[in-house]
DNA sequence: CAGAATCCCCAGTGATACTG
DNA sequence: CAGTATCACTGGGGATTCTG
């Protein structure tokens, strides 16, 4: 694919594979501020299923940008935090989170 | 979705809903440098259908990212440009850029 | 040259129920 | 609490053919 840009493929494309997926720069996002139970995610995004949201984690997890911790307890706790590599998103995170905002502002009548 | 994001929903997620698309990327960090035909996107893009081409070409349209201008010529021209909106999405694609070419040297694995 | 129209497929997502 | 397992569906994307 798009064999000219640098390195074979486009870094762009890199970058939207592994940020792609319904709810991934949410979750980016939120994670932003540091590490969050597995529920807790969940009841900051309610209409992501339980499913889709493991997935999405399991994917970022493999991907190297997030981290998820077990800890032997009953009932069990799970924590899920940046990389060092994920902390490195915030720039794209941030000003996507800026300009999403003015877009809202220009464009009130779609994607509101 | 999202309630607690300020106004309503999530600034990062319409930023999302905006870019995401297998092409929307690629096609944006292509219209930086300048303005581009209809066939000039399919000969950098090659695996690209000329279907998909055309939707997610349109879709920017209607977002207000991207302005088709139809010269009335035979043979028709089409040339597809970035508006001022879509100009200043300059600072993601740049930084989805960078931050893609870092994840290659990092993770020669996968995505590569 | 720049598409429109048609048909098709499957990956991503959702709903629900169950478990260590 | 934090999942897993199973089923089902939608729509985003691809291949092909046709047109002003």
């Amino acid at each position: 694919m798009t064999p000219d840009c640098p390195g074979g493929k486009c870094p762009v494309e890199t970058t939207l594979t592994v940020m792609s997926g319904k709810w991934k720069g949410i979750i980016l996002y939120r994670l932003l501020d540091g590490k969050k139970r597995f529920h807790e995610l969940k009841e900051i995004m309610p209409a992501i299923s339980f499913r889709t949201l493991t997935l999405q984690l399991r994917q970022l997890e493999a991907d190297g940008i997030v981290e998820r911790t077990v800890y032997p307890e009953v009932p069990p706790r799970v924590e899920y935090d940046l990389t060092e590599l994920g902390k490195t998103m915030r720039p794209i995170i941030e000003s996507m989170f800026e300009w999403g905002i003015q877009y809202q502002i220009q464009r009130k009548d779609t994607h509101a």
